[in-house]
RNA sequence: GCCCGGGUGGUGGAAUUGGUAGACACGCAGGACUUAAAAUCCUGUAUCCUUUAAAGAUGUGCGGGUUCAAGUCCCGCCCCGGGUACCA
């Protein structure tokens, strides 16, 4: 599609940046052209060294490989001076952009910092370090200054909850992991604290909010980046704690419901936790942070429902009431978020209503409802009747002084009136965005540009770029934990200071590329000032919207980042962006059998053989013989046999001492030319992988029945359709299609499937339809016997007509992404075409010029055949000539009551009364209005007559 | 739960600001050419009733509404897909 678009957008004059849409499926046509010879509209020379000049150095794939990428120094080497200007920068809330490190320097050293409150400095950003004045500073050494620093770059080193993951060995962003396991793989991912490189993209927050308002993207993705960073605004509270000099910070969207609070509760993790808990709760209250801090990921998302706490035994104040309030720890309160706790009011807030429910802590309704809803029993003044919590913002506050009476909208910005200016705390907004992680533990990955020097760490120098990625004898991390790189032999600065060892993730990339190919050879910078002010920005981005809250929110924070330092011209990547739908595959599956057996002490490993032929009799009836058991990990069940799962194997078996305590079904993604009509192909199956090859298969036979005989068993896969991908073996190539019918019409048909945005499983039922129509074209050029036919004969209007009503369509087609309509306009354009035996080289030379994006091939083949030197490429787009589209009839579709009856043709000159008494006088119409005159006549110039009666 | 999409023949889909629902294809059925096949061409193809034809009735997930006129606009549901989730 971004082929096609761009092509178009050249034959109508505009100097268009092609860096994607000319490789066919991952293999650039250009070499595809070479090696097959089938591309003639690319191999001509002056093409190949066109798009040469544009790739450069930078590899050739959109959606690029890591290994391509980062294999590249030339081109990683700009992605690490990024990375060095996003560590020599922080953002100055007072400009509101980042600026270099050494303004900051100049602050310090004039005004010094007067801690985390210092909002001119650290933009809200919390700093974990405490004030000092302009004198101090200076006397400081240059460690303690690094460490200052380090707390205030956008690119920094920050010990942070990460999502560990052991099987990969490495870090995991939270959009790399899906349902609590790692997408790529499905590992386990655990919460590990760990010191990271980070990127400060929470300081862009408002701005990669308020930008979306003028971006022509789709409003789905504008949203869903909007969710993701999850501005909410309110307040934050302190609270003093009962007896200690401690106070708690809450963060809360609904100040107006302080009135009604009956607990607050903390994040099993919050660092307050130690000193706020009471001796007699401590044990009790440590178990419970411990059963937290070891529940996975996973779990805590499977039980959501579950309601878990501790009472610590200490209360904190309610600053307006001066009541005291218990103080909880509640697993449900996420330390990453706001403060890490929340003041609980349970009649307004659903959670805490369940909280409240549960442990049986009070419930002060504060808010009446303007209408008396269900939510509320008719005794409002009774707040243990709430049935449940009534959390909507329309309603009116009682039992609150000051509050009471207001509107809730009103009384939010009063409550935060009086909390900023009794001192109790301040008006403020939150967000859900949170920094994000920037290191990797992976090989593949550019280096990250930093060396150590007593744990602190420094930026290599320009001229010491690329920092090259050492060579490596594993590509996995080392013994004692360590990312690959670690690995490396004597790999050191300047032989004495360690590396960086982890690397940058994939969209470190990606967030930039799109610059370095408006200028790919320059040496001396990454893009110049003056590409950069030519092509400014993308015009269109035609990308999937699973990238909406990563790459996609990540190159927009770069692009705002690298505008602040002024080295480009716009502060957004994309004007307009696009989500294509994805073509999916049709994946097949087989289930592998997983058994979990409680062994008992003493028994030795022939227990998994025992029991998996135990099992086999259960399943199949059937005593297995004892060499067509193997392991008990490889059996793999046939589909329809999953019904077995409920057939009480857990329960009912139990073998010797060793009861299975569960029994799992894993699928597992197969091979789908493996697979023929969702039978597998044992062999090959078998084949695949080493550890398959012993793999044992429960089959069904012809009457449903399990066996594992092969000779009369067929093993049925499960099927899903699903996103195509390498790592789901779903892939088909368009190899053979293109084998068979040609790249024209590969491409051709994959636009007439249907709108761009939609996603479709991928199948080859119509392609006939769309080769037909290109064999269809080319005998409007040569006949059956293969002469040309070509004539100069001067058009007719008819034949006019047919070429300016596809040009009109095709254009405005193109410019609505609307391509799958223009191959139908093509298609009808060619059969009126050849309906008025229409060879004229002043029709079918413009009509080539506006097929030749979607059929660049064939339209370049007849483009030469026609006696043109040049390419088509270099052709203009034929001008539209409304003149030819001018009809001066029109058949009226004539309805009755709003029902269409028939049809009659007239002038589009006439007027209405001539078309309203022409019809009435028709003597088919006279027959439907039965002798009644018409109430009531609709004229529609060029569109419709309708009678009332 | 919340936020976005979407629901039209046997299939993929089309239908500009409300104005002839089903364009264009696939598939299917019948026919022509051919010794035959491929290729190509022609005819038919939403459903139902009557049926020689013509005509009629119904019809865009369901139920209401606005309008001369609704796939399109409004209200209330159902279902499917995607995103997101103890976010205070």
């Amino acid at each position: 599609a971004s082929d096609i678009y761009s092509r178009y957008k050249t034959l109508k004059g505009f100097n268009v940046l092609h860096p994607m849409g000319y490789y066919s499926f991952g293999l650039p046509a250009e070499q595809y052209a070479i090696q097959t010879g089938q591309h003639p509209a690319i191999t001509t020379e002056e093409n190949i060294n066109r798009y040469r000049e544009q790739l450069g150095k930078l590899g050739f794939c959109y959606d690029w490989d890591r290994e391509v990428r980062t294999s590249n120094p030339d081109y990683y080497k700009w992605t690490q001076w990024v990375f060095i200007q996003l560590f020599n920068s922080w953002y100055n809330p007072k400009t509101d952009k980042a600026e270099n490190i050494e303004t900051l320097i100049k602050i310090f050293e004039t005004e010094g910092f007067q801690g985390v409150d210092d909002k001119i400095l650290t933009g809200g950003i919390e700093l974990d370090f405490g004030a000092f004045t302009a004198e101090q500073w200076k006397g400081f050494d240059e460690e303690t200054q690094q460490k200052i620093l380090l707390g205030f770059r956008i690119a920094f080193l920050s010990e942070a909850y990460v999502n560990w993951c052991p099987a990969l060995g490495t870090v995991l962003s939270n959009d790399e992991i899906k349902d609590g396991v790692s997408e790529r793989g499905g590992h386990p991912v655990e919460r590990k604290l760990m010191k990271q490189w980070s990127m400060r993209i929470t300081a862009y927050a408002e701005r990669l909010l308020t930008g979306l308002d003028n971006l022509d993207w789709t409003e789905s993705l504008k949203e869903a980046q909007r969710n993701w960073i999850g501005k909410s605004q309110g307040a934050s509270l302190h609270f003093k704690v009962q007896d200690s000099n401690l106070d708690i910070e809450v963060f809360t969207t609904r100040p107006d419901t302080i009135f009604g609070i009956s607990y607050l509760a903390i994040a099993p993790e919050h660092d307050m936790l130690g000193d706020i808990v009471q001796a007699d709760y401590e044990s009790n209250v440590m178990a419970y942070v411990e059963m937290a801090k070891n529940r996975s990921e996973r779990d805590r998302q499977a039980d959501v429902k579950r309601i878990s706490g501790e009472f610590t035994g200490a209360y904190a104040i309610n600053p307006f009431t001066g009541q005291e309030i218990p103080i909880w720890v509640a697993d449900y309160v996420l330390v990453g978020y706001g403060t890490g706790a929340v003041m609980a009011v349970p009649a307004h807030d659903t959670r805490d209503f369940a909280f409240a429910k549960h442990f049986n802590l009070p419930i002060n309704q504060v808010i009446k409802p303007n209408v008396e809803t269900l939510h509320a029993t008719s005794n409002n003044d009774n707040s243990t009747s709430l049935q449940e919590a009534y959390d909507s913002k329309e309603g009116t506050i009682i039992n609150s002084q000051f509050l009471d009476g207001l509107e809730v909208k009103k009384a939010i910005k009063r409550a935060i009136h009086e909390i900023d200016s009794r001192g109790y705390g301040k008006g403020k907004t939150n967000y859900r965005l949170r920094d994000a992680i920037f290191g990797r533990q992976r090989y593949w990955g550019e280096p990250i540009p930093v060396y150590y020097k007593n744990n602190i760490p420094y930026v290599l120098n320009y001229d010491e770029l690329p920092l090259e990625l050492p060579k490596i004898d594993k590509f996995l991390p080392t013994e004692t934990g360590e990312p690959p790189l670690g690995r490396a032999k004597d790999w050191k600065y300047k032989g004495e200071y360690e590396y960086e060892l982890s690397t940058m993730p994939g969209w470190a990339g990606s967030s930039w590329y799109f610059l370095r190919y408006m200028d790919n050879k320059n040496n001396s910078e990454f893009v110049s000032k003056q590409a950069a002010d030519y092509w400014q920005q993308v015009d269109l981005y035609l990308g999937g919207s699973e990238h909406a809250t990563g790459h996609l929110l990540y190159v927009r924070f770069w692009t705002k980042f690298l505008y602040d330092l002024g080295l480009i011209p716009c502060d957004e990547p994309a004007k307009k962006l696009i989500n294509q739908g994805m073509i999916q595959g049709r994946s097949s599956f087989v289930y592998k059998h997983i058994l979990l057996v409680k062994y008992s002490e003493g028994d030795s490993e022939d227990v998994a053989l025992f029991v998996s032929k135990n099992i086999h009799h259960k399943i199949i009836n059937k005593e297995l013989k004892e060499d067509e058991i193997t392991k008990i990990e490889n059996i793999y069940i046939e589909a329809s046999k999953i019904k077995f799962k409920n057939h009480n194997i857990t329960s009912e078996l139990t073998i010797d001492r060793n009861p299975i305590i569960d029994a799992k079904f894993q699928s597992t993604n197969v091979e789908v030319n493996f697979v023929k009509n969702d039978v597998l192909n044992l062999d090959a199956f078998r084949n695949w992988r080493e550890y398959y090859n012993d793999a044992l298969f429960i089959l069904e036979d012809e009457n449903g029945n399990p066996t594992i005989d092969k000779n009369i068993g067929k093993y049925i896969c499960g099927s899903e359709v699903e996103k195509m991908s390498k790592s789901k073996y779903n892939v088909v190539t368009p190899d053979d299609i293109v084998a068979d019918y040609g790249a024209d019409t590969l491409r051709l048909y994959e636009m007439f499937l249907g709108p761009l945005e939609q996603s479709k499983p991928w199948n080859t039922n119509g392609i006939e339809g769309v080769h037909r129509f290109l064999k269809k074209l080319w005998r409007l050029f040569y006949n059956n016997e293969g002469v040309f036919i070509v004539n100069q004969d001067e058009p007719t209007k008819a034949e006019l007509k047919a070429l300016h009503k596809t040009i009109k369509k095709v254009a405005d087609d193109i410019e609505n992404f609307s391509f799958n309509t223009s191959v139908s306009n093509f298609m009808i354009c060619v059969n009126e075409l050849t309906d008025l035996k229409c060879n004229k080289q002043a029709i079918l030379q413009d009509l080539l010029i506006v097929l030749s994006p979607y059929a660049p091939h064939i339209a370049e083949e007849l483009w030469h055949q026609l006696g043109n030197e040049t390419s088509i490429t270099k052709a203009s787009f034929p001008a539209f000539n409304a003149e030819y589209l001018v009809e001066d009839e029109f058949s009226y579709p004539i309805s009755i009551n709003g029902k269409h009856r028939m049809n009659l043709t007239f002038s589009l000159q006439a007027t209405a009364q001539e078309i309203e008494s022409a019809v009435l006088a028709d003597e088919l119409v006279q027959k439907w209005l039965e002798g009644k005159t018409p109430k009531k006549v609709i004229f529609v110039k060029g569109k419709i007559v309708n009678l009332v009666l």
